[in-house]
DNA sequence: AATTATTTTGTAATCATTACATTTAATGAA
DNA sequence: TTCATTAAATGTAATGATTACAAAATAATT
């Protein structure tokens, strides 16, 4: 089970191969069954950050057995391994993301569509928070991106 | 329906008393009926950041005929009316807040409790974001907070 | 091949939230 | 005050995402 440094976690989001996607599982203990595989490269190389339902749909056309239970397994054994992020932007859906490194969300409420954007909270002090120990940061941003105000 | 100064949003998390309250609510196009006015008061005074279920048990000892549709009701009209806005931190749980002006939220792993801190996302220029227009922020981080440090 | 462990699947249960129809309370003419 | 109208609160049933669980399929090991 090989911690990968930081230079490789920046190269997560970028599109991975079938091969690379199996190293990748390997690398992290995650023995590389086909629907494993093929969610990790859903989740990976397809723009969006989906919700289990979604990768469900997505897949189930290729992979004609798979089940929902299967995602939602799928999902748990990845945030395990920590290889994904759970993103939690409307209420009652929980989304995914392979990028596990720190960055923020737009979400456009006009297209529904999610952006990726870098930040780095603990350049910022909080002063109410002296003395807590901080883990997690999480953001979130609700807007209109730049397409839908100029396709007006 | 009167809009509210910035002077008069920072004071939302004072403690306010019933006749403020009723004064508030009016003020907001609301009508302060006895459940409203509880439920306002429990969300505005009491520490937390209360789920629905959260609420209805708080006040249902002395509301006893309240039901859990009208906590939720409620929760949807002071939505509408903006005076409360929700937070995610969990999965599948919905918590409200009567601070409705833009700061962060931390919870403690520990203890649960859940800390507001001052921030301004504003501050920091977002070049993946720029022609996008930012309408809400949402923060919030997980760690340990002091007192649960402490008591080691 | 037979045995054992792992992975995947289908079905049923859970639980927060929502929908809807009914009851209760408040308002406001007559 | 009484009657009619509107608003608020309630109880019950439905929804829908997630989880629990046990069986079936697949892979690994002997
Ligand atoms: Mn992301
Ligand atoms: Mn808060
Ligand atoms: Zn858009
Ligand atoms: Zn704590």
């Amino acid at each position: 089970m090989i911690k990968h440094n930081e230079i490789e976690r920046e190269n997560i989001m970028k599109i991975m191969s079938i091969p690379e996607i199996k190293e990748y599982l390997n690398n992290n203990g995650i023995k590389p069954s086909l629907p494993r595989i093929k969610i990790f490269e859903y989740l990976n190389n397809y723009k969006s950050h989906p919700t289990a339902d979604e990768i469900y749909l997505a897949l189930i056309d290729e992979l004609i057995t798979l089940s929902k239970t299967t995602v939602y397994n799928t999902m748990d054994l990845f945030l395990k391994h920590n290889i994904i992020i759970q993103i939690l932007i409307e209420e009652n859906e929980i989304r995914y993301d392979s990028l596990t490194s720190n960055h923020g969300h737009f979400k456009c409420i006009k297209c529904n569509k999610i952006y990726d954007f870098k930040y780095d909270l603990a350049d910022i002090s909080i002063k109410e928070l002296n003395g807590f120990s901080l883990n997690e940061y999480h953001t979130y941003i609700k807007g209109i991106c730049k397409n839908c105000s100029e396709n007006k």
